[in-house]
Order: C-alpha cells, then sequence, then structure tokens
DNA sequence: AATGCGGACAACCGCCTTAAA
DNA sequence: ATTTAAGGCGGTTGTCCGCAT
C-alpha cells in the first residue's frame, strides 16, 4: 500500500553537488520540465535523492533566480514581510521574484538580522528595543567577542528570549525586564517609517489618504490578498 | 606563513500536509 | 478509510573563504 519509496538511500550521494550532477539535471529539466522528482534521479542519471535535486534545482540552478546583493529595496520588503509573516520564508520569497526561501531566510540571519538590531528594532517582533536593552545587543554583538546566544558572564541579552533580557548594569541583582509587550499585530504604524526608495514608490501610488500606502497594497507592489496563506 | 575566528551560504534534517495506492 | 511516501517548509549544520593576529 502506499507510494513507492523515492529513491534507494543506500546508493545517493550526499554532500555538495558537482559541476557534472548539475549538468545533468539542468539538461534532465531542460528536456523534461520540472515534475516528478522521485522518478528524476534515475531518469537523469543521478545518484541523488529526489528532494536534494529539487533543493538543488530550486536555490541555485532554476534560471530565473537572481543571485548577487540584495538591494535597499529588497531589504525593506522582507523586513515588512517578516513583521506580518514571521518565518514564512517561502511566502516571502513569493513576493520577491528571483529569490529562494533559502535564500532570504540566510540572509535573514546574516544581514537582516544585524541590521535590525543596529536601529535597536527586535528582530523577533519588529517592535524598538528600549534604549538599554538596544546597547546590550549592541555589546552582545560587536564587542568583547561576546556572541549573541549569551555565552559569555557579561552578556545578558539573549536574542532568541528577548523577555528574558537581564539588566545587570542598572541593578546588582539579575533582574528580568517585565512584560515587554511583544504581542504582534497586523496593522499600519501610526506613521510612516519608509526607507527613502519605499517613498518614492509610495509618492508615485494611490493611497490612504494621509500619504501611506502601506506594504504597497494600493500600489500593486504587494498585493496582500494573493498571499498563499496556509 | 600559519593559525584562529567569524561570516556567508549551500545542503541536510526532520516535521507536517497532501495525495496516491 | 487507511497507509505510506512525495512534496514542501523551516530550522540547523557543515564547509568554505576572507580577514586579523
Amino acid at each position: 500500500m502506499g507510494r513507492s519509496p523515492c529513491c534507494e538511500k543506500a546508493h545517493t550521494n550526499k554532500g555538495a553537488w558537482t559541476k557534472e550532477e548539475d549538468d545533468r539535471l539542468i539538461a534532465y529539466i531542460r528536456a523534461h520540465g520540472e515534475g516528478c522528482w522521485r522518478s528524476l534521479p534515475k531518469a537523469a542519471g543521478l545518484l541523488r535523492c529526489g528532494k536534494s535535486c529539487r533543493l538543488r534545482w530550486i536555490n541555485y540552478l532554476r534560471p530565473d533566480l537572481k543571485r548577487g546583493n540584495f538591494t535597499e529595496d529588497e531589504d525593506e520588503v522582507i523586513i515588512k514581510l517578516h513583521s506580518l509573516l514571521g518565518n514564512k520564508w517561502s511566502l516571502i520569497a513569493a513576493r520577491l521574484p528571483g529569490r529562494t526561501d533559502n535564500e532570504i531566510k540566510n540572509y535573514w540571519n546574516t544581514h537582516i538580522r544585524r541590521k535590525l538590531l543596529n536601529r535597536g528594532v527586535d528582530p523577533l517582533t519588529h517592535k524598538q528595543l528600549n534604549e538599554s536593552t538596544a546597547r546590550h545587543v549592541a555589546n552582545a554583538i560587536c564587542c568583547n567577542g561576546v556572541n549573541y546566544e549569551g555565552n559569555k558572564e557579561d552578556s545578558n541579552y539573549d536574542i532568541k528570549n528577548p523577555n528574558e533580557f537581564i539588566n545587570k548594569d542598572d541593578d546588582d541583582e539579575m533582574k528580568k525586564i517585565p512584560d515587554l509587550n511583544l504581542d504582534l499585530r497586523i496593522s499600519p504604524p501610526t506613521e510612516p517609517i519608509m526607507s527613502s526608495s519605499m517613498n518614492k514608490r509610495k509618492s508615485k501610488s494611490k493611497n490612504n489618504g494621509n500619504g501611506y500606502d502601506f506594504l504597497g497594497l494600493e500600489s500593486g507592489f504587494l498585493d496582500f490578498r494573493s498571499l498563499e496563506m496556509k
């Protein structure tokens, strides 16, 4: 009963893909299109799991991929979408042509998270960190070789648990900051906080009368109605 | 020149949902 | 209706590379 297995795991390669494997995969998909990943490896002469082929194609070989650095506009879109959708990388990627969920996820973790912290914004909640917390975060990230996982004694901020921040400077006793009201709402901010490039876009688009086209819903830049929600 | 460290990113892992048998 | 694997997704890990010491 049920389907047959996708591949014989004992006879599959793992790790980095070789040029030859890439070429085989590209050639096969060019000839037959994307389709049944289960049968693809055998048909293409690859000793890979179908899942691995799919990932390689989607994240690296697809011809419509942009590659290269993210633009400021893309940064801002990612930040705004993340504030709305959280870690729904595939949904975020769907709004950024040529970018993959994996790429955005990596970019978030390596660049944007730090960028937000430098702005004093909590990347988890997208709320402003208080000054003291922000100072500690900045210290945790760039000073004293302390990482933000809180491995070192005087690193009091755990990025994964901002509510657990312990303010030692202000009080010898380690005390936790009271609830930081981290509830996340889907609503326009009270005032426009747009990058210059976003403002350019805004100025050309229809808006809600107060000069703010939240997430470009009206301009078509982002049509939230088309987002696929699970 | 050798070594250590940290950033970047490709790839894997494990879980969940969907669909085929 | 049930079982089982495919497909898809988010989290995590492994490896490479550049830079500082």
